[in-house]
DNA sequence: CCCAATAACCTAACGCTGTTCGGTTCTTTG
DNA sequence: CAAAGAACCGAACAGCGTTAGGTTATTGGG
């Protein structure tokens, strides 16, 4: 077969189903010749449309990372983006555990990761934090949704059984080792996003009494 | 050549090329040929020592994990526990940012991580919280190391410029990027750890009432 | 309207990877 | 002193990402 007369390839498809096969069988298994396969196409072919494999799970992270909710600072109530951003931002991940390697090795397309971290950045500093805590925040909140979603999504359940057992210490049914993971891992991620919050309180409430005091001095 | 007089290979030699190369040159060039080149070595004579490439690097991950430090918590201070036990996590990871993907991915040995996981809950529970908040505290401070090194070393430095502008309006010479940069996430992470942990205490204050009313009543 | 350029597929191959096989020689054990 | 096993070797396997060069269908310009 040469050229055929309806195009049998395209970006979105091609990413398509990358995705489907990350999501199925992991990101080791994922080769660009099975991703050909699944499209009855030869491996080479891909490479009309992706210039390489890298560049292509960049734009599947991206396309991911989409889902991720930054409109809620646009209210002014810094809590309540914070905890839409982070919330959205681990639920992307949840939804797609095997892509956590590509979306944690750095930003996709950077001009949408850009936008969205302009977004928390701009929206920190219209609530009346200074710039440089701004930036901290932002970068600490990240840590926190990322290394969550690190420990909880991106290895076996059933590896930590020990840590479960003070909780459900009458655990015997392994078919329920992964909800309860799952539940911890949950509840351990809004008690650390919570604990964070509560604490970042009075520190914004100190830095905004001296930048009164040097607006005014 | 067969069987040398004395034995070219060790497993301790093995783990410390590999960890080696793999702080010179990164993850992804790491072969198991490249290791054998550096020990005049033959790439299938690393399998009389190692099953599988998997189990070396699970090896060299738990050597590098094994100097963090959980003995802060046997004073009963369980603040002090947590800032010790993180900072020492941090700066392991830190001192190998290369190695990092191996670590977020699952205990090496199961042994050790699970004798360090033992004493940090251990530590928690004997300073007075409830398990289930020590299963939780544990992994919410992990979250914060893993993503913080996630974010910090995984990635090249030039990629979030404008994230440091505002910290630093003027900042046009490029070398001093990179220690910017580390200034930055250094103080990112602690500002997320000390307000992680100044949100807990009234936590603290709240469940040992609970449990103290709960005794007597 | 046709011709050139380009796009979209193909087959074949390159150099790399982790790993296995079977062979050889040295050391250790009984 | 013989048998067992350990530690190396060379050669090979299947699979990987990617490239080169070929073929055909579509498209844009004179």
């Amino acid at each position: 077969m040469a050229r055929p007369k309806t195009p049998l390839l395209s970006k979105p498809a091609i990413r398509q189903v990358a995705l489907t096969l990350i999501d199925r069988d992991g990101l080791e298994k994922l080769s660009m010749r099975r991703i050909a396969q699944e499209l009855d196409v030869q491996a080479a072919s891909l490479y009309s449309h992706y210039r390489t494999k890298e560049e292509l799970l960049s734009d599947v992270a991206n396309e991911v990372m989409a889902h991720v909710d930054v409109s809620e600072f646009e209210g002014g109530d810094w809590r309540a983006g914070l905890i839409a951003w982070a919330r959205s931002y681990r639920a992307a991940l949840a939804e797609h555990p095997n892509l956590l390697p590509v979306i944690a090795s750095g930003p996709g397309r950077r001009e949408e990761a850009l936008r969205r971290a302009d977004a928390v950045h701009g929206g920190l500093v219209g609530a009346g934090w200074p710039p440089r805590f701004a930036t901290m925040i932002g970068a600490s909140t990240k840590y926190l949704v990322v290394g969550a979603a690190t420990n909880s999504f991106a290895r076996g359940f059933d590896d930590d059984v020990r840590v479960y057992q003070d909780r459900y210490p009458n655990l015997s049914q392994a078919h329920r080792l992964a909800e309860v993971a799952a539940e911890i891992d949950e509840d351990s991620f809004e008690l650390a996003l919570t604990a964070f919050l509560d604490g970042l309180t009075p520190v914004f409430e100190r830095v905004r009494a001296e930048a009164a005091e040097t607006t005014q001095g």
